[in-house]
DNA sequence: CAGAATCCATTCGGATACTG
DNA sequence: CAGTATCCGAATGGATTCTG
């Protein structure tokens, strides 16, 4: 199919070779493999700063609770920032830190592929 | 930061525009967002077909019922192909579907970040 | 408005043991 | 080898209620 590269052992170069094993990576994606959660980062970065309200209005029927979950954990991975306003009423704004900017870049491309499966199946 | 698109009301154009809606995305993203799904796909395309005890390896103590039903649930939403081999000793291959490659295509840099960011972290 | 708190059913994922 | 079966604790995620 498209050319796939080989992980011969002698190819130890990470920046040509795959990588071989996985089990580290369970820091970085271990956050994201949780539901919403890669969508809150790509909506938080389409938005820029971002209000709970719109993030959660483009999720059809999320619960408060998992939502709030999973932006404290996303805030807390250092991926969004959290900005609170003492006006009345309230306001919150989360936008992507730098890290999670450079993340939403990645995760971007799968969101739209995403959304292109969807609307032809 | 990096530019970021904007999501005026008119830009209906999906090229550009980014998501207004992230609802229906649950359909392929939810599969996804389960513990080692995103790694499996990406180790299967880098191994070429793959055997289950070599994608087991690259997880460092994953239980086979996890990994099991990873597996099953990839094969069940088409990402990967899964073949039987009535030899002795049994021999199981699984490899990536066409739909499962472009999937791959777009996790991989993702992955690739995330190995970078535990490196230095 | 933006949630925190609580409660609860379901699911998830790991450990272990077993099988063709 | 490549799982399946079973059990179980932990985590998930939703509904609801309440608050500054």
């Amino acid at each position: 199919m498209t050319e796939r590269p080989d992980v011969s052992a002698d190819s130890l170069n990470s920046q040509n070779a795959e990588i071989a094993c996985y089990c580290p990576l369970g820091g970085v994606m271990d956050p994201l493999s949780r539901r919403y959660a890669m969508q809150v980062i790509c909506v938080t970065g389409a938005l820029g700063p971002a209000r709970y309200g719109e993030i959660e209005e483009t999720f059809g029927g999320v619960s408060s609770s998992t939502l709030s979950t999973r932006l404290d954990e996303l805030v807390e991975a250092g991926y969004l920032s959290r900005e609170q306003y003492a006006e009345i009423p309230p306001r919150v704004e989360y936008d992507l830190t730098e890290k999670g900017d450079e993340l939403r870049e990645k995760l971007d491309p799968l969101l739209e592929w995403a959304e292109k499966q969807e609307t032809l199946s």
